[in-house]
DNA sequence: GATCACCTCGCCAAA
DNA sequence: CGAGGTGATC
């Protein structure tokens, strides 16, 4: 910041604006932009087609809010994702300053209540934990975290060996994951989503007991917990009060994918509607397994005293009219719909392409192919994405894409934080911060040969009796095998307890674990890549609570190729589950496995709301396409469970979105071509022989 | 009580 | 094929 800006006051709503910023809306974006003016007004709801400038539009108007003098500390603004934060943020801020000049830093820097429901959520519960009973120091679960230790419960309830099999432990989460965030009773929800459990209603419902207790008494939250001790929390109308009172303005964005505890935390806070902005469209809503309610976008206006004010988006900026046409298309053959069609002005005769293809080996080889011939043309790699539905339908097309030396980034399916070295490591912070985790003491204790489940509750036992977590450990009488290692550990532990340094922490548990990585995984090199890679990012955060909080809430959501992520200057091809996709856009886009049995999933096709999720994702995965789409049907598929090379497959036939009347807006082709069959094979031996002689000569 | 070899069964998408 | 659980051994 330079001298002169220093010495200035905060600059005044109030002075000329050298640039209209609003100039570059259309009609609608601006209304949406300019309501209320810049003051607390009425709630606000933005319909926002596929394409139609939403984020652009969101950012705009949080930046006119400030330039009209709100209080960016005021404004609390909740995404889907960190990084739909980050680039919000960033807009924001590069809208304020085309307005305000240099001295827009000073205000967009203040925006600091940006993020995730979740993280959002993490902050003020620290924040509140003392008036609320809870221990501010808590740890934070992801998912498998809270699988274990659902697990943890279920074996001491003894539910691991009943007579039939017990659901496991990831389909326990999901269903008390399911229960908690649709706010619904237990029964309804198996028989809805989890008809094969329907039988164990009673075991779960001692073993969810358990698991709550559980985590009460560890001092862990799970990521529902976040949501689920929020809204408890708002449920104090105190409470609620003093915290809505903190924020003039709301706005949240992917309204559509926001589930009934969201929306309660919502109008707790606002319960009057005003000061509240959300955006979503309804035609794009593709999380109700994470138990997400179309229904709260569809009730928002009515929610308040005074009606909220509704502005539709729905001129599309994004694809050309083809693409648009055959997205439309399908959407149209929605059961139930509220947005209308979109439409734009970007002509193009290059209808979508439909692809037949043998098996996915071909279609590995289509999109390798073509890929390579548009970065040829012209487009970048990073220009183009492939898109599937579930995260295994990439497989062989990653195997193509290495064998063929393409780089490529993966977004969605396993992460690096899902890696058992990477895994381990975060253990030793986590116990460190709360001895009490058992999850991470469990894990983290096992890692010493000679120590198992058995050592390891017991050392826990010895911990609580004493007073301090470190003496316990001290004094514990590890089993002989483990005798050698278990002084280093204390040590380590008590020091992260003491003279806790942070990035240092994280070195210090590296040199610790080393020796055990060598011990457990072949592979000991490139996982060390990988911790090394975790203490870079970790340089990045203040402190060793932010680090753990923010990397379990907002985990990199890559997987590369290669150890490390690619350089940013490098060029990679990006690989996308659909649902990782929303939100983003992509010269060429495309979609593989476009059959029944992926899209739809042969699991979703029971009800009829989760076929017409379903319909949804196929519409949101075409919509992401900006001049180019190809939409991918291999005709066989190899069954799952057979020795490599086996040759049982099963028959598939283009998606039941695509029905035969919505062909004429799409190009079809055969790939490879049926005319070039021969090219395709390998190239002839450039040898000749005479067999006819010869075998003449064998009676000779 | 820890560890390893074997066996079974499988439920996608993710903060 | 692979995680996760089971029973036999050190």
């Amino acid at each position: 910041m330079d001298i002169a800006l220093r010495d200035s006051t905060l600059p005044s709503p109030a002075q000329p604006q050298p640039k209209d910023h609003l100039a570059r809306l259309n009609a609608e974006q601006r209304a949406a932009v300019e309501h209320g003016d810049g003051a607390v007004a009425e709630p606000l709801l933005i319909i926002a087609g596929a394409g139609s400038g939403k984020t652009n539009t969101l950012a705009h108007r949080v930046a006119h809010l400030i330039v009209k003098g709100a209080d960016p500390r005021r404004i609390l603004l909740m995404t889907f994702s960190r990084r739909a934060a980050s680039e919000m943020t960033r807009r924001v801020e590069r809208i304020a300053a085309e307005v305000m000049g240099d001295k827009a830093a000073v205000l967009t820097e203040g925006l600091s209540w940006a993020g995730t429901f979740h993280s959002i959520g993490a902050r003020l519960l620290r924040d509140y934990a003392l008036e609320i009973g809870l221990d501010p120091a808590f740890t934070i679960h992801d998912r498998e975290d809270s699988a274990d230790l659902m697990n943890l419960v279920r074996h001491e309830l003894g539910l691991s060996k009943t007579e039939s099999r017990f659901p496991a432990k990831g389909t326990c989460l999901a269903i008390y994951s399911r229960v908690v965030n649709a706010q619904a009773e237990l029964e309804p929800i198996l028989g809805k989503y989890f008809p094969w459990c329907a039988g164990w209603a009673e075991d779960l419902k001692k073993l969810f007991a358990g698991y709550v207790d559980a985590k009460q008494a560890e001092n862990v939250l799970d990521y529902d917990d976040l949501l689920l001790w929020w809204a408890q929390m708002c449920a104090e109308p105190a409470i609620a009060e003093h915290l809505g009172s903190r924020f003039d303005h709301i706005l949240v964005d992917e309204y559509q994918d926001t589930n009934r505890l969201q929306a309660a935390i919502l109008t707790s806070l606002k319960p009057e509607g005003r000061g509240l902005t959300v955006v979503g469209d309804d035609a794009q809503s593709i999380y109700s397994f994470r138990a997400a309610e179309v229904r709260n976008i569809l009730d928002f206006p009515s929610l308040f005293p005074e009606p909220a004010r509704i502005v539709t988006l729905d001129r599309n900026y994004r694809s050309t009219d083809a693409i648009l046409d055959a997205a439309n298309a399908v959407i149209g053959e929605a059961a139930e719909r509220f947005t209308k069609n979109l439409w734009t002005e970007r002509r193009s005769a290059e209808k979508p392409l439909l692809v037949t293809v043998r098996d996915e080996a071909e279609q590995a080889n289509y999109v390798c192919e073509k890929v390579l011939q548009e970065r040829e043309a012209g487009t970048a790699l990073k220009q183009q994405a492939v898109l599937f539905r579930a995260s295994h339908h990439s497989g062989p097309l990653e195997i193509e894409l290495t064998r063929r030396n393409i780089p490529f980034v993966k977004f969605g399916g396993l992460k690096f934080l899902d890696s058992a070295h990477v895994k381990d490591l975060l253990a030793v912070l986590r116990f460190a911060e709360n001895p009490r985790d058992r999850v991470a003491a469990f894990r983290v204790m096992q890692l010493m040969p000679g120590i198992g489940p058995s050592s390891a509750a017991a050392a826990m036992e010895a911990m609580e009796r004493a007073l301090d977590p470190a003496l316990g450990l001290q004094f514990f009488k590890a089993p002989a095998r483990a005798e050698a290692d278990w002084p280093s550990f204390v040590e380590l532990f008590s020091q992260m307890r003491t003279k806790s340094a942070w990035p240092a922490d994280l070195e210090r548990v590296r040199l610790w674990y080393e020796p055990h990585l060598e011990r457990i995984h072949e592979d000991a090199t490139v996982r060390r890549a990988d911790l090394i890679q975790l203490e870079q990012i970790a340089s990045g955060y203040p402190s060793r609570e932010r680090f753990l909080t923010e990397l379990t809430l907002d985990p990199p959501d890559a997987t590369s190729d290669e150890a490390g992520p690619p350089l940013l200057d490098e060029d990679y091809l990006i690989l996308s589950t659909i649902h990782s996709a929303k939100g983003q856009e992509w010269t060429k886009v495309f979609v593989l496995n476009a059959v029944d049995g992926c899209i739809p999933s042969d699991l979703a096709t029971g009800e009829r709301e989760e076929i017409e999720e379903e319909r949804r994702l196929l519409y949101v995965a075409m919509t992401r396409a900006k001049e180019s789409l190809h939409l991918v049907t291999p005709q066989r598929f190899f069954v799952h469970g057979q020795a490599t090379r086996g040759d049982r497959h099963v028959y598939a036939s283009r998606t039941r979105f695509i029905p035969d009347h919505m062909l004429d807006r799409f190009s079809r082709v055969a790939w490879p071509p049926p005319s070039s069959a021969g090219a395709a094979r390998a190239p002839q031996p450039d040898i000749r022989v005479d067999l006819k002689a010869r075998m003449r000569g064998m009676w000779r």
